[in-house]
DNA sequence: CTGCCATTTTACCGGC
DNA sequence: GCCGGTAAAATGGCAG
């Protein structure tokens, strides 16, 4: 790479190459899923059901988190706080 | 305004400003909403619990609403529809 | 309503439903302007196209209100207040 | 499981499960990303700016690769394949 | 001024 | 193959 600005062109060079780099990774996990929803359906399995049943889930998980959230931030507002 | 374009121009025109009045309405509610987190504050509610509160309970709307359209689905690909 | 926090809840209650009103009336008014958008798709523009314009007149708007209280700003600073 | 479906309802559970696994490690790979960009920040380097960075050289990846693609049609039509 | 949250924009995926 | 809707990313705004 040129030496232009320096150091920090080396630097945000690795930056970019380690984002680049991860998400590749990314992009590959995502085949994978579409991969795995292909094969379902070879099975007879809907993927439209199949994504709401997933959906559902993850919306079900993401309640419960709030749940706890929230009464962290009642007992944290009423001086509950343990430890 | 110049008739570039003709009646398309001015057609365009009319779209615009619809959309452009509709989102200062939108913003004013934006305003409203603020507003009533100020009042609430000012009476001594934490604006971080009640949004988390109402957070909350989005959610379980939605959560509910995906069931029943999972429901849908399963009664749907079952052949079990009604009427 | 269960008593809990007396008085207080029940505040508590009316200020959070006062913002979920209010927020489903911002939901109505996004919708609306999807509707407006997609109508104008359907007599042939482009809806992006669209966007850009309308960001481009806040943007001008915007500016012209930054100079309008600046000259505000020099104006009274020299006590020429225009009436 | 209740056995509603029977070995069905298995294979649909393995499903899911395979997918939810890599959805996870997909996240994990998105909140690597978003340290790495963190990171950058705090040596500096704008996180607008490298985002821009990246798209950039995507794209230029993608003309490249279209234009080998369509280089490759143009030999294979002549007979004229590249060893 | 920094991190967080909402909104907006973009990309993907399934249906027609 | 396009189009519509839905999920992810990115930008902007706001509170702390």
């Amino acid at each position: 790479m040129a030496d232009v600005g320096g150091i920090a062109a080396e630097q945000l060079k690795s930056f970019i190459e380690r984002i680049e780099r991860l998400e590749e990774e990314k992009k590959a996990l995502a085949e994978d899923i579409k991969d795995v929803y292909a094969e379902a359906k070879g099975t007879g399995f809907e993927p439209k059901i199949m994504r709401q049943v997933i959906r559902l889930r993850k919306m079900e998980e993401h309640a419960r988190k709030e749940q706890e959230a929230l009464l962290d931030l009642y007992t944290h507002a009423l001086g509950l706080d343990r430890g």
